[in-house]
DNA sequence: CCCTCGGGTTAACGACCGCTAACCTCCGCT
DNA sequence: AGCGGAGGTTAGCGGTCGTTAACCCGAGGG
């Protein structure tokens, strides 16, 4: 777990506020200007890292989609012979981890997807698609009764459930990151097991 | 319930085409003449119905919160004497017609808050929170073990999971209305459940 | 028959925004 | 010492967008 000690590249600044910028007001809403304001450098300093506005967003949105899919991925890969019911914990605790922990991320990542060149949002469709089929596969397993399109949708409600994170308050308002963690773990899994239930 | 028969007025027009456009490409992402044309008339005829673009989004965007929770009110007093997992089941059944119906209003409702004058945030925010409330309290009734922080964070997560319908693929791709309403309604109660369990 | 007025039209203005051009400065290397 | 490139700066262009101005037209009432 390469945990990273050295400081944020330039780059890493401006992806990090430009994220923060896009979630507050909407890509369209936030001016390039801001953007290099916030790091520091005015306007069209920007451009000497990124080839333009949609390119930041689209590096986002990528980098989100991967991330959380190569995460799930490792997760899957790690739990070999272990029972469905762990791996779909740990499925939920990753979510869980990057929806609290990345919120900006979080608000991009189904708002903005309509305003990339349409290679990019192919491949952040495909990413994303690979994401819920993996969830998909591991909830049929636990709950075999679930035709395939139940799961799915599941999957995706329970997507929103986890990501109701930017409207819980800020960070500090809450019980605890450790308590809301576990509330979220427990409500996704009540969501699936009474998913599962009937059907 | 006084169903409407009659034509659609203009401006009734023009908000629904408002309302999808806002919610496929974003506030910003949609010019006036995008969506004068979308009702058969041109750019600035707009502003014989509307003071401005940003009265329009003011206007979906109250509508929806005193829908909302003027709903919720009636249901709630409808419900006298009845037992509280009835109610909540009433609540949670509002919430999803509304979300089903009205995809691109609950799109709206909580991506495009920001972009309103000082004073419409307010009050769809006042109605938001009051409509958020009403749902702790009945939370409460039902599972008295949660604390009132806990069942907030609860009732925002089941927003998030019964807000999902937008990702659920086109109607008509799914098993049918029915079937999605009643596996949200099951999930919704699933995760309550799973939250009022422990603490 | 005219007058009003609701509901359109097109032209145009002013602001803003993404991006490029041109230039400048400093650091690391040979 | 000299120089090249990374990473800034400001000025400004071109296009878009919200909004206003000025004009038009058809229907209903006195």
């Amino acid at each position: 777990m390469a945990t990273r000690t050295d400081a944020p590249t330039r780059r890493e600044q401006i992806l990090k506020e430009a994220a923060r910028l896009f979630a507050e007001r909407g890509f369209h809403g936030v001016g390039v200007d801001e953007i290099g304001a916030a790091v520091g450098i005015s306007g069209p300093g920007l451009y000497r890292h990124f080839a333009g506005k949609d390119a930041m967003l689209a590096e986002l949105l990528v980098g989100i989609s991967g991330q959380l899919l190569t995460g799930a991925k490792r997760r899957l890969a790690e739990a070999d012979g272990v029972a469905p019911e762990a791996v779909l914990d740990s499925l939920i605790e990753g979510h869980i981890d990057f929806a609290l922990d990345d919120r900006p991320l979080i608000t991009l990542h189904d708002r903005e997807l309509d305003r990339l060149r349409d290679s990019d949002r192919k491949l952040v469709r495909q990413l994303q698609r690979q994401y819920v089929e993996l969830w998909v596969e591991v909830v049929r397993e636990v709950y075999p009764a679930l035709a395939e399109p139940t799961a799915r949708s599941a999957v995706h409600s329970v997507f929103g459930l986890l990501n109701s994170t930017p409207h819980l308050g800020r960070p500090g308002s809450l019980p605890g990151r450790g308590a809301t963690a576990e509330l979220l773990h427990r409500m996704a899994r009540g969501a699936f097991a009474a998913a599962g239930a009937a059907e």
